[in-house]
DNA sequence: TTCATAGTTCGATGCTAGCCGAAGCATTCC
DNA sequence: GGAATGCTTCGGCTAGCATCGAACTATGAA
């Protein structure tokens, strides 16, 4: 079962290590478990088994990394779970302030920006939100046509709702997911408002100056 | 940590069972388990601790329902992942055979016969299905009219869904819920082809000898 | 070659947590 | 009231697994 891998502590600090995207080699991992690199070994050997981690052998470092976006997303919900209840572990979401503030989560923005994005989207009514619901309004398409040139026929998908609320990791509260979520991001890039991290692996997501500017004004500032 | 919660067999048979969206005693979720029902209580204080499941009292009986849409999302991505890498449960299901073939799931058809009323319907293209969605055809809707006298009127629910995949307990296979798999049921039953069990308690649903006639004719005999 | 570092395997140890029997509340039925 | 059912608490037992020391392999450097 692989909760049960992501079960034991220091197997969950290893993962938790590798939610940054960065491929950490078998002694990093060790440490930040805190654990010795013969126990570290042992876990490693059955997160491999479970498909959760990928090695990668390079000169005499192995490098792990987490096996697939789909994991990635199924931890940050075990977190965000986990948060909810109180039961948060002491080290709390990604080290690195540049991926709590804004990353990928799949196709779609997560992060401090991504929650606050769906926040004002609530109070501005441009999406009505019922519990795990939400719905896009019509003044929620106009302004989408207005300032973004989102349409309603670019988010018509025959399997994926074009609203959908996504548990944020770090934040411990919604963003949102969908095609409208998907459609935010492509077009964010576009317009050179933002743009994945060139690292490899990392999900990181860097704002320009002036994109920052522009998403502030339309989804608020700091403030809210 | 939420994962170790979910992480032990006992628990996580628990949390499948649930994952029906059916709320169910501490006893039966103890038999789902086969462990003893003090074990049980014991793990289930550890699920309302974690906030994975609440309890609701009711006279004498204590039903527990899991806590949360992001619960159940979680616990699917959770299963995803381990069907992926073929770390398929091993203690799987329901002792009883009748229980396996036909039982209820909320209000709609579980077990064998629902899972393949499915797949029977997907076949004839009486529904279209891309991975959790299912939608109902034209077709489909003019052999439930012909052969059933539904119509799409009386599917029609504010909150609810037409079709929905739910995952199938002891098949481990998809079966058909939303509002058309409850008014299958209930026409069932009306037409007198099948009929809940009348043991308190229990989920069998037992057909008659006409009525697995009638339905081996609609949606196929053992074949498919 | 020899040495150093990275990582794994093996064996022994110790702690955790699941498990059940027995007993204790709570509720409902007769 | 008494009996039956549903569920929980307590105590002790046991199995599983995480942990580490020591020894072993492999790559790279001097």
């Amino acid at each position: 079962m692989v909760a049960a891998l992501v079960g034991d502590p220091a197997r969950a600090n290893m993962l938790t290590a590798l939610l940054s995207g960065r491929a950490l080699t078998a002694t990093e991992l060790a440490q930040e478990a805190g654990v010795t690199p013969q126990t570290a070994s042992s876990h490693l050997a059955k997160l491999e088994g479970g498909g959760l981690v990928e090695p990668e052998k390079q000169g005499r470092h192995r490098y792990y990394r987490l096996a697939d976006p789909d994991v990635a997303d199924v931890l940050e919900k075990l977190a965000g779970l986990a948060a909810r209840a109180g039961h948060m572990r002491v080290r709390t979401g990604p080290k690195e302030p540049e991926l709590r503030r804004a990353r990928i989560c799949y196709d779609h923005l997560a992060g401090d920006l991504g929650v606050r994005m769906l926040d004002s989207m609530v109070s501005q009514k441009l999406v009505r939100r019922r519990k795990q619901e939400i719905l896009l309004t019509t003044d929620g398409e106009h302004f989408l046509a207005k300032h973004l040139r989102i349409s309603p026929e670019m988010l018509a998908h025959p399997r994926r709702p074009v609203c959908k609320a996504c548990l944020d990791w770090s934040a411990r509260r919604h963003h949102l997911a969908g095609t409208l979520g998907a459609a935010l991001m492509k077009r964010f890039t576009e317009l050179k408002w933002a743009a994945r991290d060139p690292a490899p692996g990392s999900r990181v997501v860097n704002f320009s100056r002036a994109g920052e500017k522009h998403f502030a004004a339309l989804f608020g500032s700091e403030g809210d």
